[in-house]
DNA sequence: ATAATTTATATCGTTCACGATGCAAATATA
DNA sequence: TATATTTGCATCGTGAACGATATAAATTAT
């Protein structure tokens, strides 16, 4: 009954809390352009992939619309990124880039190379990294198919 | 340009979906008993250990107090935990767990197992694990050290 | 073609997270 | 001892997450 409720001995307390010190370490580099974190994961969405429905960024980041509805809104109020209703479907609210949403890449430039270093440490490096990405992305891949 | 924004080469964005996923296992599992997952995070601590203030259960799970404040109010609310002013320090408050708390873990004694086993394939097996743990443990201690 | 169903998005309510700030008790300093 | 600083907790505001629900457009079935 002990052993198995000890915090330390639970897989989920460590992402969790590695999710949300990780995310800290964004805040710094983020907040001067007035992004937050998952803003930031929107903007990776759509420069891979301009002008894409509100579903599609959903599913990409395995997020409901209904999270990330509001926050697009919030991109929008700050001209980052457009809102433009669907030709062929009415239903659809297709988001792009603006001009500042695309620039803002250039000025990002150094985030992912600064977030990356400073994680970097005695187990993991590059080469422990593949095989950390393999068990997470089994783990997720185990979690969305019992989720189905 | 490219490569480095790629969604599927960011480790953080693995860990913040590994740990909403996991979050939402715990859910079916402790909603009947009207608990988050936040919340049975707190339940781990408090069984560990009885009659804790609110910094040294803010400590033990790398949170704020002005996030576990209200958290705990919830829960006394709930009948889940006590909350007392200390007496040699009468800043503190001290937060234990109350009959109904105490019971809960005969009540929960299966999560741990149910959600361990929800997460095992592949790459992560009980001989995998403790390498993973090492890995986001590291992690953790270089963001924290980062922080300070 | 009309009705039933599905799909895309949005709204609402609750609970975290957390930065900023406030306040009172305890401690350190003058 | 009086004053300054630190400490423990709380309040407030904002932005996620997400379950539940709503609404309108598109699709399917009758």
């Amino acid at each position: 009954m002990e052993e198995k409720f000890r915090l330390d001995n639970q897989l989920c307390f460590r992402l969790y809390t590695a999710s949300r010190l990780i995310t800290q370490a964004y805040h710094p580099l983020l907040s001067g352009y007035g992004l937050t974190y998952p803003q930031y994961l929107v903007l990776l969405v759509l420069w891979e992939k301009d002008e894409q429905p509100v579903n599609d960024i959903a599913r990409r980041l395995l997020l409901e619309t209904n999270t990330v509805t509001p926050l697009l809104k919030r991109m929008e109020a700050e001209g980052i990124v457009s809102r433009r209703q669907g030709r062929k479907d009415a239903r659809q609210m297709i988001v792009g880039l603006t001009k500042k949403g695309r620039q803002l890449q250039q000025a990002l430039a150094d985030v992912p190379e600064t977030v990356g270093s400073s994680v970097l440490c005695e187990s993991v490096t590059p080469e422990t990294v593949p095989g950390l990405f393999g068990m997470l992305d089994d783990i997720i891949a185990r979690l969305l198919e019992k989720r189905a």
